[in-house]
RNA sequence: GGGCUGGUAGCUCAGUUGGUAGAGCACAGGACUGAAAAUCCUGGUGUCGGCGGUUCAAUCCCGUCCCAGCCCA
């Protein structure tokens, strides 16, 4: 029997190292970086999104990073089917394919699988926005109520996103019957061998650090890259115009609140963030945690990760 | 020095004919299946400026002191 491919996960809150942690350990073994980002997907959005710099994507190749223009759709489909296709290009180099990143919905749709469902329908999912302007979120929870009690049981009704969606999966032909839905998640993909390990740091140390980041990435031009963006036309009420920072950037180019504003309110949506990002991954049992600082910061960890991979058996 | 106004949650403030208090923001916790950096849910965290008095009971009424702002000297 051939024994099974090995997968490599690394997760943790945005700001947290994992791309540096991950450029070190690429010095002591043959792998390549799948990205597991649901901003760093898109071209032109490189500051803001804290992509892998010139020499990061020089040092290890990175997969999933640039895919799409800012105004195509990407979602955690999507994402899965990209995700395995990259993993297995680079088993097929034979090197260690190694997912980073803190997508929490990303990473657990491409480790336990999304439930067949139909696509994003715009034309529908405009309607019914509408319909929820008009009558406010609960009457359009009502609608859903009626067609899926079952799936607007598990819905709040001020939850217009997913109520929008639960609509938009049971007007789809024969993906209603079948689509099982949220909170029904299946195992962790018995396909590879898998370890995750969770780097992530003391609360207030983290939210130093995404202080110093957000301004950091003001001061390298992330002001002329959103308004770059914005001049390319992208709706800076969409995605993924309307992630931490561009939204930001966004109203204070237009003069609605002032520049020292905008990174006030940037840092504090940064940090609401890395708490629900946190919040995501500590229910992931399978995850390793490790401290950066106890570690002994990029180098350490990187060691730490070399050793537990060792340890599970992922690399010689 | 005198007068007026204010002092209640981390911030801005509301309130109680006297029965130890509540909004927004901030903050904290949680949920999450083709939008996920999105979207949503839950939670009030308090010497009601200090000290005395009246009262069964004071954040509220009285006295006094402190602090802040404005006005008059």
């Amino acid at each position: 029997m051939v024994s099974r491919p090995p997968l490599l996960v690394l997760v943790g809150p945005t700001g947290v190292g994992k791309t540096a942690v991950a450029v070190r350990l690429a010095r002591e073994i043959a792998m390549e970086v799948i990205g597991a980002d649901s901003r760093q997907v898109y071209r032109g959005m490189d500051i803001g999104a804290g992509k892998p710099t010139a020499a990061d994507r020089a040092a290890v190749p990175h997969h999933l990073i640039d895919v799409v223009n800012p105004d195509e759709r990407y979602h955690a489909a999507r994402f899965r089917a990209d995700a395995l296709a990259a993993i297995a290009a680079v088993r097929g180099r034979g090197r260690l394919p190694v997912v980073v990143g803190g997508t929490g919905l990303y990473v657990r749709a491409l480790l336990r699988g999304l439930a067949p469902a139909p696509p994003a329908d715009p034309t529908l999912r405009a309607t019914l926005e509408g319909f929820a302007a008009e009558h406010g979120a609960p009457g359009l929870h009502a609608r859903l109520a009626v067609v899926a009690p079952a799936a607007a049981r598990r819905l709040h009704p001020n939850d217009r996103v997913r109520v929008v969606r639960a609509l938009e999966i049971h007007a789809g032909a024969a993906g209603a019957a079948t689509h099982t839905g949220a909170g029904n998640w299946g195992r962790p993909d018995g396909a590879w061998r898998l370890v995750m390990v969770g780097l992530a740091r003391a609360r207030p140390t983290l939210n130093t650090a995404l202080a110093d980041r957000a301004r950091t990435m003001l001061a390298r031009g992330m002001m002329d890259e959103v308004r770059r963006l914005l001049e390319a036309g992208h709706d800076p009420a969409r995605p993924p115009m309307d992630g931490i920072g561009y939204r930001h950037l966004a109203q204070a180019l237009r003069g609605q609140i002032t520049v020292e504003e905008a990174l006030r309110l940037m840092i504090r949506d940064t940090t609401r963030y890395a708490k629900r990002q946190m919040t995501w991954f500590q229910r992931e049992p399978e995850i390793r945690w490790l401290d950066v600082d106890q570690a002994g910061g990029v180098e350490g960890a990187a060691e730490a990760v070399r050793e537990h991979i060792t340890r599970e058996g992922l690399i010689e």
